[in-house]
RNA sequence: GCCGGAGUGGCGGAACUGGCAGACGCGCCGGACUCAAAAUCCGGUACGGGCAACCGUGUGUGGGUUCGAGUCCCACCUCCGGCACCA
């Protein structure tokens, strides 16, 4: 029997993986205390709402979170890596109405199933930590943070306008309504309702939110520039405005202190509180009306831009504080109550805005800064904004604007007509929701209206049975009579309880913290292991939480450590945000004497007519809505561009089946090898073939040689003394792998990782067909490379090391170390460049020194050649690179 | 409008602090094995020209710095993401 032929046996076999998966659980290598005495890791991905069957695009994300955690291990770390489920929400609940199955069983239902799914991938983790949210062993704990809020002066309830979701039939927090105005959720318009809700006073943290992004250096630079514009610090001045004929006083926010000579009316927002008392008598039928239309108008209305800007005057004045000039009083939609201080001055001629409103409605535009050197504005048909030296303003004239602006606050603050003020666009936390599958907000209502907390003994708030979780724009525990009635711990009177559910953002705003303690049931977790756990090392996740969910976490992580109940005010030391698997849709097409015809569901989700088209009209009408039109042995069908897998698009591959198929190894480094993970990738079936490919040649490669290797990689590494010359360059690979591989994985190169093992792999290819025997430095490859494997292809990797006699697991059998001496090759070839242009080579030995390589590359007859009779200008010699030979 | 990021072969993507552009893989082309196919193996593959060795061009566009630019500077274009009547 040839070599060859018995090579063939070889092959990745997938059912090789249950067992390694078996053997991983029963030794404990994924749980953290497994070396207490040496440095921890904390590596994380965002846990998931258990929606049952992962996909692929699941699988991305743990996979990364899989190689990241393995690798650490063989480096030797105390790794902790648990797992956990955002479990409360409304899926569940959806799912009751439709099918009348209990959220519960739904819901653990869907966590039997994920968790199986992982467990089929292969994905390790701590699972002794495991937290489920909706358990009341965590939500006691969320309850407890809500009561820790409260007393803390941070959670608080307050009637404002919030945003309604008509479809999911409760509130919305900000940061879960789009800038288009629609439910990160439902996708429905929301719209605005006069509510009491509880809120947590985020805004308090404003500050140190924005500040210490400076702090985030592993975090994404989009990430925290997308903070910071939502939190919108702004700098700037109250200034003061007398009421003329009255002691009302209306302070105006402005980031332009510098241009309040240039104030000529000011602008109210129509729900400020002064509007109702200001108006004048005469103006009050106007006015009533124009706060009416503007309650009425949506969200997105009142944010179009083009829209003309409207307003009504208040009949009212007030007094200028710089210059004492009277100044009416306006309303305007297009000020904002919820931002500032809901009032503006109005300085037309150096704000685009305030110039519109004056160009509208006949104000008078007074110009106050001038570019330096002139003395008008450049544009007279629009607002000045730039800066420039000051005209008409006093005392102030001739000074450059932002100096007179701070001089001008100063004097404000002199007199007490105004002070420097920073505004955040950030408004506080909405956490009420009236839904059913949510953690119990903690809090009793009196009779008087007055709250009082539920007593800390008293928790968990248990979430009653209910009959019927149909919203009603009330919370659906409200029909709990039983739930509802409850006893004041102060007075012994009857009390009712809220029947609000809290935000699933609460529950997700601190489950990081508790899998350092996650079975404590005496506390939230002890301050021992906060102290060895806590920051997590490393987050993984989507960019789509890159508000809500990080921004959450790091404000109730700050308030926990104010607190001191955690070692550090920011969770999450570095940051990782993985781009999204995709896939096309494609869509069969009937073909008709007539044309083609989409199905309904096309022709509906695309707006095509339900006749048929021809060829090219189909062709292009299915163009406009960034679908192909393909054709396949006669078939015609309508292909969508890639779309992210997701359950609702229907486009997810399953993970159990394919692992079943090819195995996990094959869908990681499909996944990881396929583009730089923070990439959103296109799933194809090549990528797969490629991916298994890569694994059968190693497994053919070494596939006999198990036996051989093991002896002779117990008889000692190959070292550079012992190597025939024709191995030195397969030595020289080796190390240059070790290096690359490493410092790949740990800046999350985990594609050019892999591509070094792909290079690394077919040198050894090439060696073994001039060495047909295993020898020192073939065995020294392969079981260096079997480690290296292990973060990438751990099952393979396990099976390697078992066949090359590794003892026990290959995640203990630590982490290749390159020589820097085995990288400095003694041959290497420099390049020869003619003004800039390689045109010959040179092989010479590694420390050739400079001169003689000036030498060599003036002598090489190419560069003789293509000089001529030039003269020689120049000759830059890189060492170890190339020579440039300037004539 | 403001902020952040990206433009490299047919495709995904490589390229350390300025130093041989296109690693690795996919796809495609040719060959070996096979009665044949699949699988596997070997070779080729930026573009244009030439039988060829070779020559020319080439990293979104236009300039610049430099012996040398995908990489640095200036001005633009396009795409993606966030914020946006936020005073």
């Amino acid at each position: 029997m040839s070599q060859g032929v018995h090579r063939e046996r070889f092959r990745f076999d997938p059912t090789i993986e249950p067992r390694w998966r078996k053997f991983w659980a029963e030794q404990g290598i994924f749980r953290a205390g497994r070396r207490a005495g040496a440095e921890r890791r904390y590596i994380l991905e965002m846990f998931p709402y258990p929606s049952g069957d992962l996909h692929v695009g699941h699988g991305k994300n743990y996979f990364i979170g899989d190689a990241l955690t393995r690798y650490y291990v063989m480096r030797g770390y105390d790794v902790l890596h648990p797992f956990g489920w955002d479990a409360f929400g409304l899926p569940a609940e959806n799912a009751a109405i439709k099918t009348g199955t209990h959220p519960r069983a739904w819901t653990y239902g869907n966590i039997r199933e994920s968790k199986s799914s992982l467990d089929i991938a292969g994905v390790m983790y701590d699972w002794d930590r495991e937290v489920t949210t909706c358990d009341p062993d965590y939500y006691r704990w969320t309850q407890w943070l809500f009561l820790l809020l409260y007393r803390r002066g941070l959670a608080y309830r307050a009637t404002a306008t919030v945003n309604w979701d008509p479809v999911d039939q409760t509130v919305l927090a900000n940061e879960q309504v789009d800038s288009s105005g629609r439910s990160w959720r439902s996708g429905a318009l929301v719209e605005k309702r006069e509510l009491s809700q509880w809120f947590f006073r985020i805004t308090a943290y404003a500050e140190r939110l924005v500040r210490d992004l400076d702090r985030l250096e592993g975090w994404p630079e989009k990430v925290k520039a997308m903070q910071r514009n939502w939190i919108g610090r702004s700098e700037g001045a109250e200034v003061e405005f007398a009421v003329s004929g009255s002691d009302d006083r209306i302070t105006v926010f402005t980031t332009r202190p510098d241009t309040l000579f240039g104030a000529t009316f000011l602008v109210l927002a129509p729900e400020h509180p002064l509007v109702q008392k200001l108006l004048a008598p005469e103006k009050r039928a106007a006015v009533l009306a124009y706060v009416e239309q503007a309650r009425r108008r949506s969200e997105i209305d009142r944010q179009s831009l083009d829209r003309e800007k409207t307003g009504v005057a208040l009949g009212a004045t007030c007094v200028n504080p710089v210059n004492g000039a009277e100044v009416p009083i306006w309303i305007a939609d297009y000020v904002l109550m919820g931002y500032g201080t809901g009032a503006i001055m109005a300085v037309p001629a150096h704000d685009q805005r305030d110039f519109e409103f004056a160009r509208a409605n006949g104000l008078p535009i007074r110009t106050v800064i001038v570019p330096r050197g002139e003395s008008a504005p450049p544009e007279p048909e629009a607002a000045f904004a730039e800066d420039g030296v000051m005209v008409g303003s006093g005392a102030y004239d001739g000074q450059e604007n932002r100096a007179a602006g701070k001089a001008i606050t100063q004097s404000l603050e002199e007199r007490g007509l105004g002070r420097p003020r920073v505004t955040y666009r950030l408004r506080d936390w909405l956490v009420s929701r009236q839904r059913y599958w949510g953690a119990p907000i903690p809090m009793l209502h009196r009779e008087d209206g007055t709250v009082v907390p539920v007593r800390e003994t008293d928790l968990p708030v248990v979430l009653p049975e209910i009959e019927d979780y149909l919203p009603r724009g009330k919370s659906p525990l409200a029909s709990s009579e039983e739930f509802v009635r409850a006893v004041d711990p102060e007075t012994g009177a009857e009390v009712r309880r809220d029947t609000d559910t809290m935000d699933t953002f609460v529950d997700s705003s601190w489950y990081f913290l508790r899998y350092a303690d996650a079975r404590n049931d005496r506390m939230i977790w002890s301050s021992d292991a906060i102290r060895r756990w806590m920051p997590v090392d490393q987050y993984i996740g989507g960019v789509e939480h890159a508000i809500l969910h990080l921004l959450y976490s790091r404000f109730i992580t700050k308030v926990l450590y104010d607190e001191g109940l955690v070692p550090e005010d920011e969770p999450f030391r570095a940051l990782f945000t993985q781009g999204m698997v995709q896939r096309r849709v494609t869509t069969p097409l009937e073909t008709r004497p007539e044309g083609l015809l989409a199905p309904e569901s096309l022709q509906k989700a695309l707006g095509l007519p339900a006749d048929p088209l021809s060829v090219p009209e189909m062709r292009a009408r299915l163009r406009a809505e960034s679908h192909a039109l393909v054709e396949a042995n006669g078939t015609w069908a309508a292909q969508s561009g890639p779309i992210t897998m997701s359950k609702s698009a229907g486009n997810g591959v399953p993970m159990g089946p394919f692992v079943r198929e090819h195995g996990s190894d094959v869908a990681r480094i499909t996944l990881l090898f396929a583009a730089p993970p923070e990439n959103d990738m296109e799933w194809s079936d090549e990528g797969v073939g490629g991916a298994e490919r890569f694994l059968n040649r190693i497994v053919t490669l070494f596939g006999d040689d198990g036996a051989a290797i093991a002896r002779l990689r117990e008889a000692g590494a190959a070292t550079s003394a012992d190597l025939a010359e024709d191995e030195r360059p397969l030595h020289r690979r080796l190390h240059a792998t070790i290096k690359k591989v490493t410092e790949d994985t740990e800046a999350f190169a985990f594609n050019t990782a892999i591509a070094a093992l792909m290079e690394l792999l077919n040198d050894a290819q090439r060696y073994r067909a001039n060495h047909p025997e295993p020898t020192a430095l073939s065995a020294e490859v392969a079981w260096t490379m079997c480690r290296l494997l292990a973060p990438f292809a751990p099952h393979l990797a396990e099976e390697l090391h078992a066949w090359f006699g590794g003892a026990g697991s290959v995640f203990d059998a630590g982490w290749p170390v390159w020589s820097e001496q085995a990288l400095l090759e003694e041959a290497i070839e420099i390049a020869v460049q003619v003004n800039g242009k390689v045109r010959d080579r040179l092989v010479v030995p590694r420390d050739t020194a400079e001169a003689d390589l000036r030498e060599r590359a003036l002598a090489s007859e190419k560069v003789r050649e293509l000089v001529g009779d030039r003269s020689v200008r120049k000759v830059i010699v890189v060492p170890g690179r190339l020579v440039n030979v300037v004539a």
